[in-house]
DNA sequence: GCAGGATAGCTAGCGTTGCTAGAGTTGCGT
DNA sequence: ACGCAACTCTAGCAACGCTAGCTATCCTGC
């Protein structure tokens, strides 16, 4: 009796995350307009009701995909910030690094920061891949600055704004680069 | 024939204008999800159709708020820098008057800065009010700095950034005045 | 003054969306 | 072998943006 129920939440459990990359490829192939409950159920090879014994809703898959791509999010920056010992350059890197994140991975970033969720940020219940990835921000400052969170929300915020207006096309994509260097400039040499 | 046809257009564009502010009221009230274009026919008192011989579609409908809006933005902006002559207080309150422009008018703000657009922004055809809006923050610089223009791309993105990650309870809304405060801090002294 | 034509607005409906009720089938456990 | 429980599918609902096509109205030219 076991056995077999073992079984099947194991194949459920398979079942479960093919739904979810089902929908990411989906997303990132044809953006999430392209994502209907009617093909990502045709993609799975099930009928649509399956979805919904796995996720209370089309909002619920979303989030699934989010929460998978901050994961590697994080491990994005933190292989950037590694890459250079210095505060400075590992600033630098991971705000460029970031930015990548944002232009390479459309849907992902879609997802994650500007459609609309549930899920808490700043708060007891935050999913550890998110908590990692806004931790690599803090993590470029000195651990003995008070108000290390402070700066890496308002850094990620710009950094945010960037990416979200250039994907809109309300700034131009090509300055980029150079608006990062100012921000990083500006933004490095804390008074504190 | 001339002046009946001239009491037309002026009740045709009466009510052009008529289907923007419900829209936008529509819009404040419940946000965009609630303003489908049969709750916005009932609104303006004529069926469905009569909004698609004024607009191509609903995009172009909140594409209309947005313009609206635009120019209400850079009013609001424009009183905020008059108000303190000084550059670095200048700065400050236009950008805590576009943060305020941002909680105050969610809805309003997301037509002009989320929804998806075809308007142009930094281009020959972009609409008047959206370049006096920016022209606010360009403003906030003298007139010899070679590169105000990236220096406001850049605040405004970083504002936006704020704006929007708040909005959506990404970034703890409390903290809005404090980050407002190190931005400006960061960004005022410019290294030209 | 009156027929003819353009125009404006409505009803009705199409295709698609997210989501669900209820039937039907499968297969385990006694 | 039988009955129950879990699972999956078909079919359909309400709401969405949008449009075809009929009807009525009103201006125009004779």
């Amino acid at each position: 009796m076991s056995v077999i129920r073992e079984r099947r939440e194991r194949e459920r459990a398979q079942r479960h995350q093919l739904i979810i990359t089902a929908a990411r490829e989906l997303a990132e192939a044809e953006g999430w307009e392209a994502v209907t409950t009617r093909r990502l159920a045709e993609r799975v090879e099930y009928s649509q009701p399956v979805l919904y014994s796995h996720f209370s809703g089309k909002d619920a898959i979303v989030r699934a995909v989010a929460i998978d791509a901050f994961g590697e999010l994080a491990a994005h920056l933190r292989r950037a910030r590694s890459a250079g010992p210095e505060p400075r350059q590992a600033l630098h890197a991971v705000c460029r690094a970031y930015l990548e994140f944002a232009t390479e991975r459309p849907a992902l970033y879609q997802a994650m920061f500007v459609m609309p969720t549930d899920v808490k940020f700043a708060h007891a219940e935050t999913p550890p891949p998110l908590r990692a990835a806004f931790g690599e921000f803090v993590a470029c400052f000195r651990p003995d600055n008070a108000r290390r969170e402070l700066f890496a929300e308002v850094i990620w915020s710009a950094l945010h704004g960037m990416a979200v207006l250039a994907d809109s096309g309300r700034i131009p994509p090509d300055g980029q680069e150079e608006r990062l260097d100012f921000l990083v400039a500006q933004l490095a040499d804390t008074p504190n």
